[in-house]
Order: structure tokens, then C-alpha cells, then sequence
DNA sequence: TAATATTGTAAGTGAATACTCACTATATTG
DNA sequence: CAATATAGTGAGTATTCACTTACAATATTA
């Protein structure tokens, strides 16, 4: 075995090709990437980037098959759905999302992919983004059935609270537009907030209802 | 004056070339659009768009600062605000998002712009959503001092609520994810979870308070 | 109406671009 | 070692792209 290879196995030199191709797609997009550049940053030459695969349509897809946050961030926070920690449940989710994650590169690789229409986006969407709504979604609605939380729907909700955090970080992927406070700050004030929004109104002074009766509503199949 | 003329006017061709060119742009970004498309699409010789513009990207740099969705919403509030109509306030805006506001090809426009990077997105970002974002944080910060709201940091808050309705949007235009409800119990219910979420806490139950203390701070220059 | 300005185009041009081909170099194995 | 499979490349190729050139048609005006 000499000590300098002059040759690297197949699947390292594809993992590498992936790698290189997956941060300049996610900084350029699909048709503003070249191959040459690919092959460059991957110390390759073109040839062998089709070599692997047949065309570069094929690599970009490889590439959004691969990547996924979701599962992670949804282990994580199902025991503390278990025991019913609302705060913490609404913390680890928004601590994750303001904290960076997804980070950067796979954020524009989401937003081009789903702008470029291509078929990818929507398996991801369906596969990653909508099983964590129909999580949140259902523990919420859990919760109201518990009459922990104000009777609203539970999939707008999911969304409202999911929308102020991703939202943060699009403005801050895309704009550099960055706020003052700590992560820590920013993900508690929003905490705060939902948590005060989804609350049982006092008593007393009557608040206006959203949308929705206080009885039960038969389960159908969730929209995201 | 012929009854048919052959020749249309410079500013009139220049316009139908902005908009065919802008809703390709939005449809397939910036180097997914090629001038020979646009020109089939206006009706002209590619030759003519040059005539025009010097380049793709003036003509591209020109439908970006054509577009503006902000004053129009802002003077609708504005008196709304100065009668501290709270609800009414909210309300408007979510309407106005939630109903469809920026539009399907504008909000493309923006992300591609905002994704390829190109500088007129900063323009945009500053002259435009960062020009809403004071103007709803200035009052959410005027309701506090009033003691209508509980003391959240304004620009986190007015975040939350842009969060909610533009994210909304956004899953709206990417992925088709509609929602069954109709706009406006979309849009009530994100102002009761909000306007819910500002409310003072009930004197009684204490509640968490998020990471600011309640003594009026210094106004510095604002971040979005 | 003659001169001039405006609106328009067909037919290029050189530079890129995705992808191929023919071939070499390095491993692995019988 | 011989045979064969694997990893790799330089030099194309056909096509596409943004942009130009040279020129024509139609208005406007002196």
C-alpha cells in the first residue's frame, strides 16, 4: 500500500463531488452553477462528475434526496410532548430554528429548489416539512382537548408559531437582517408569545373568539 | 392616423418588455430566463430588448425597482394607528397578506433576487420591508408605553406577526399548501394569537416574563 | 416632399455550457 | 505476472446564450 494513493475509491470521490456541488447549487442555484465549477471546487476533472452521474439534473437531485433536519428535531421533542412541557416543547423547537437549523446552505437549497419547481421540493416538503406540522399540530390540538390551550386550529397555529421562526431566519439568510438580541432573547420573546396567544382567556374579560367552536371537531385529514 | 398601426411607441414596447420579462423572471429566476424567451413572449426581435436596456441586467434591475406592495398597506393603517385600533390594525395587515398581498409573481421575484443575490434585493429589503417593519414596531413600542401591551422588545414582536402571514404566503406560493379554512379565519386567527400574545398578563397569575425588563428602554437606531 | 428621427429586424458572433470520446494510469485478482 | 476492473483525464462537439451589426420600415417635421 503506497503512502500517497494516486487514486481515491469511487463512493469517497462521489461524496466529494456532492459535497462541492451541494454548496455552490445552494449559493448559485440550479442553472446558475456550473459543472466546470463543480469540478474545480471538487479537484476533478468534468468527465468524471459524469462518470457518476448521467447528468447534472441527476446530481441535484442525489444531493436534496440527501439532506434532512426534521427527524433530529422530532426525537428530540417528543418525550417533552409526553409530559406535556409545553413551555420546554415550544423552546427546543424555537431554540433550534433561531439557534441556526436548518442552516444556511440547506435554507437556499430548500427555497431555490422549491423556486425552480423541481420535483425534489415537493417530496421533501411532504416527507420532512409536513410530519413535523402534523407533530405540533397534534399536540396542540391535544392540549385544547386538555383545556390547556384556547380552542383555535390547530394547523394554523402550528404555522403561526413555525412561520415566526423560520421567517426570522429567512430574513436573516437572505437580508443579513439581524436583530440586537441573543438567540436566546429573540427565541424566548417568541416562546412568550405563543405560549401567551394559545393561553385559556381569563375568566373574566371576555376574548374575541377565532374561527372555531369550543366542541370537538372530528379529525380530518390534516392539510400543512 | 391609420386604423392598424405598425408601430407602437418606445414606452409602450418598453412596458410590455418589463412585463413579459418580469413574470419570467419570476417564474424561472435570473439565469433561468433567457432574453430570446422574453422577447417571444413581448413580441418583438430579441435585437429590440437591447434597444431598451443595455443588458439582461438593467432590465432585470428595472422591473426590480418598479415594484412595491408597502405604501399602499401602510397608508391604509397609518389612521388606524393613530386611533389605536389594535385589533383593527393587526387585522388589516393580516388580511392584507393572508388575502394575497404581495402576489404570487412578486414574492418570487423578491426570493430569487434576494437568493442570486443581487443588489437591488438589499434595495428592496431597506426602501421597502424594513420602512413596515419600523413603522409596526414604532407602535407596538407605543402601545407598550401606553401599558396596553406587555413589554416585549417591538421589533421581535412586529417579526412574530410578519412571520406568521408572510410564512403563511410563502407555503402558499412554494408548495401549494393551502390551508382548509378561508383567509379571513386564517387571518382572525392569527390576530387573536397575536393580539392574545401582546396582552398584558392577568395581574393575578404570573407570567413568564421574556428577556426585557420593564423600564422604558433608550431608543437606538432599530434593526430588522 | 425631403430630411431626419424613431421603431424595428434578420442574421450573425464569440464565448460558454452540458456532455462525450478516446484514451491513460492505477489498482485488484486469478 | 497477466488479465481485468476501476479511477481518471484532455480534448473535443453540438448547442445555446447574451449581445451586435447592418440595414429596412415607418413616422415626424422643416
Amino acid at each position: 500500500m503506497p503512502l500517497s494513493q494516486k487514486r481515491i475509491s469511487g463512493p469517497v470521490r462521489k461524496a466529494k463531488i456532492i459535497q462541492s456541488a451541494a454548496s455552490l447549487f445552494a449559493k448559485k442555484g440550479f442553472s446558475g452553477t456550473k459543472t466546470r465549477e463543480i469540478a474545480q471546487r471538487a479537484g476533478v476533472s468534468e468527465a468524471l462528475i459524469f462518470k457518476h452521474f448521467p447528468s447534472k439534473e441527476d446530481l441535484y437531485a442525489a444531493i436534496l434526496a440527501e439532506e434532512s433536519p426534521v427527524p433530529g428535531l422530532l426525537s428530540k421533542i417528543r418525550s417533552l410532548a409526553e409530559q406535556q412541557k409545553d413551555v420546554e416543547v415550544f423552546s427546543v423547537i424555537a431554540q433550534t430554528v433561531v439557534g441556526g437549523a436548518p442552516d444556511s446552505d440547506l435554507m437556499r437549497l430548500i427555497l431555490f429548489s422549491a423556486l425552480e419547481n423541481h420535483e425534489m421540493s415537493d417530496m421533501f416538503f411532504h416527507n420532512h416539512i409536513r410530519v413535523f406540522y402534523d407533530f405540533l399540530a397534534g399536540y396542540i390540538q391535544q392540549r385544547i382537548d386538555d383545556g390547556a390551550f384556547q380552542p383555535v386550529q390547530p394547523l394554523i397555529a402550528a404555522r403561526a408559531f413555525m412561520g415566526m421562526l423560520i421567517y426570522h431566519r429567512l430574513l436573516t439568510v437572505l437580508f443579513q437582517a439581524q436583530l440586537p438580541q441573543t438567540a436566546e432573547d429573540i427565541s424566548r420573546t417568541f416562546v412568550n408569545l405563543m405560549m401567551n396567544g394559545l393561553k385559556l382567556p381569563s375568566p373574566k374579560g371576555a376574548v374575541r373568539r377565532s374561527g372555531q367552536t369550543n366542541k370537538p371537531r372530528t379529525r380530518t385529514a390534516r392539510k400543512v
